[in-house]
DNA sequence: ACGCTAACGCACGCCGCTGTCCGCCTCGCT
DNA sequence: AGCGAGGCGGACAGCGGCGTGCGTTAGCGT
């Protein structure tokens, strides 16, 4: 048969799913996503073969590991839309963000990233994206976000704010905060107008790498 | 004979190490410190064990390699310094090490990670941080610079652009300077004062990694 | 022109990661 | 309790990077 009905898994199946889940969102949350499998797999207590079994892919691994976060990424973005103060919610947004990613450092990496198979992930994505964009529209409309803000800074500073590292994870949060502190700083409407340079479209990069490098 | 004096080299030696060190700094510029020996002896033309030969350690090549790119860096701070405005001269600073970063992706980890023997680097690493350190300080005097700008928020600002990454070197410049152009803002003196939260002493990444892993 | 020696590069052994095959185990159903 | 399929893990081959030993080549001084 080659049917491929996703049969219920057998309980210690299951058991094994679910720490290696957890395995591998631990080790991507402190060192990235650039981890071996063998050793999400030995952190799990478990058998390459086993890891390899559930999730053939680290894209696929990846995904999984994620989700929860990204639910958590959508319930910063439904807050910053709540909150009846555009700018406030916008500000919100983005510290909580910076906050995210640097406690997770795999994060920023899957979030990035943009993975060509995992289309749901790529929703979710988009669909954080677009509830900035409009909480940006309306705090421009408030007056309080400089008027040449563009979606695209959003990504900038996340980006940038994956590349602060530092050496515990307390440090990390701390030099995240700062930061994100900075970008506000800079994203509010001001009346000593220096107009930015041009904005550069940015392509993510490619995918999560299967073997060493960098990121 | 134990002796060791650092003879003259063959004009083919010489020769080769400068093809070495071309290429190095060609593949770094590009991909970043995390390149295999080979793929730098590859470039070069030359066998591995003549690239190890000249430079025994990934650390000493590095070292070598940017040693240029360090007197453009100093070239940019003293240029910040001689300015009049010391504010423009910390903006021009802040520009300029940007898009020297973004033009040399290698050059960034390279200055923010301490190499523990390669003590000329870490000295003029140092010099930069004091001259920009002066700068910041008259920038402050003059009321432009806001007053609770640290030092280490260079760092934290350039460790930012260097988590910045785009497809085309075209596209990173650009996009690392509206990231300059932001940072900048930031750091603008401003009647709305949102005070910062408190700095995190940014103990830089323990050194050059010797495999994979990026970042 | 000749020889000495520095310099070269091939090729080797080592290690870590990847992905898969296969024999044994055990869960879960009857 | 017994059986069968689904699950497990040890082991293996392949690959790529690392660092080095050694026989050969070619620069340079006489």
């Amino acid at each position: 048969m080659t049917d491929r009905l996703p049969h219920a898994l057998r309980s210690d199946a299951l058991d094994n799913r679910e720490r290696i889940l957890d395995a591998a969102r631990a080790v991507f949350a402190v060192d990235g996503l650039d981890v071996p499998m063998r050793e999400v797999a030995r952190r799990a207590g478990v058998a390459p073969a086993t890891l390899y079994r559930r999730f053939p892919t680290k894209e696929m691994l990846v995904t999984e590991a994620f989700t929860e976060q990204m639910y958590a990424c959508r319930g910063v973005v439904d807050e910053g839309l709540a909150d009846s103060d555009p700018w406030r919610g916008f500000c919100l947004v983005i510290e909580k963000m910076c906050e995210l990613h640097a406690r997770d450092r795999g994060f920023t990496a899957a979030l990035i990233s943009t993975f060509p198979k995992a289309v749901d992930f790529e929703a979710r994505r988009e669909y954080a994206l677009r509830a900035i964009d409009e909480l940006a529209r309306r705090a421009k409309d408030a007056g309080r976000l400089r008027p040449d803000f563009v979606l695209d800074d959003v990504i900038l500073v996340l980006m940038a704010n994956s590349g602060i590292h530092a050496t515990s994870p307390t440090t990390q949060v701390s030099a995240s905060r700062r930061f994100a502190a900075l970008a506000i700083s800079a994203f509010q409407a001001s009346p000593d107008i220096s107009p930015l340079p041009p904005v550069a479209r940015l392509a993510p990069p490619a995918s999560v790498s299967r073997g060493s490098q960098v990121g």
